[in-house]
DNA sequence: TATTGTTATACTCTATAACTATA
DNA sequence: TATAGTTATAGAGTATAACAATA
């Protein structure tokens, strides 16, 4: 618990990592949002496109368990994914309870495009940047994101406050 | 208005910059919001203290200017911390209209912890990385923060469709 | 009785408009 | 009439509990 003895070289707080972290991480999440609304989403929605997209056929259950929210707040969110006809529910074989998830066609290629919105943002977001040091901060970040235990592929957000007692 | 021919490589979404600046952003600010609740305060709170830390005698009009939401969301905002004894709403020398915002003796100790609390998280933070790293980092960032027109010191969350009509 | 998905309820947050008191 | 600050209202988002169908 005895905070290690070295300490980063005291900076103005504008430019510590933590400050700068939190302005890019909104900045990049009001940005993303905004162009993926024409396709009709909002920023969580494009997570649970994520998740699906590598576990076909999970359970609603399961997939409340994966993102770390109420299984409740998913119903309505998946609602409005199918709606779009993105994912389907279909019958679970075997227990007549639960649904197993799965993107559509649409729900596939709309998957790819979100994808494609990512690398373009990318590309502005790192404009100031070369290609080596481009590569410098990804490593940097991917680092931090294992070492202070966040789930690689799922966005914290989803995690606040919700899920499910047991954790 | 034409993209750039140069594109950086295609990695895996889960690796992309802005995907993890997202999730490191979101991180970073429930750790903060979690580490200042003991102070009463929830992260807004801590941004407008810094603002005043720096612009003593600010109006609340040019403080919502400046932070780019609507005045009336300061009331509330300035409220907490005016029962807090962090801020003071002085009389404003020759118009009764407007207040001179300014921190309390108190306001300017916690507005000290607000940023040794920041100076903790930055360590924590950067626990997988070395000194050297931890400058790259923060270099890296502070030129993609300056290059994206982001007001330094100013969190974007503010903003978000926010502020006045002129703009 | 336990589990899956759903509906219902209540609470927070905050955009926006209307209001008051000054100017 | 215009401006500084405030109050009021309404709509979005979502945590939580209660519920119905199935196991």
């Amino acid at each position: 618990m005895a905070a290690p003895p070295k300490k980063t070289a005291r900076k103005s707080p504008k430019s510590s990592v933590p400050f700068l972290l939190s302005q890019m991480g909104a900045h990049v999440s009001a940005t993303f949002g905004d162009r993926i609304a024409p396709l009709g989403l909002k920023p969580y929605h494009a997570g649970v496109l994520s998740v699906l997209g590598s576990k076909a056929g999970i359970t609603q259950q399961a997939l409340a368990g994966l993102l770390g929210v109420f299984p409740s707040r998913l119903v309505g969110l998946l609602d409005d994914l199918a709606r779009l006809n993105f994912i389907e529910r279909r019958a679970s074989p075997g227990n007549r309870r639960s649904y197993a998830l799965h993107l559509t066609k649409a729900g596939h290629e709309t998957w790819a495009r979100v994808g494609e919105v990512a690398a373009e943002m990318q590309d502005d977001l790192c404009a100031a940047l070369n290609d080596k040091e481009r590569e410098v901060l990804a490593d940097l970040l991917t680092r931090i994101v294992a070492q202070q235990q966040i789930t690689p592929g799922i966005h914290p957000a989803y995690r606040r406050m919700g899920g499910m007692c047991g954790e």
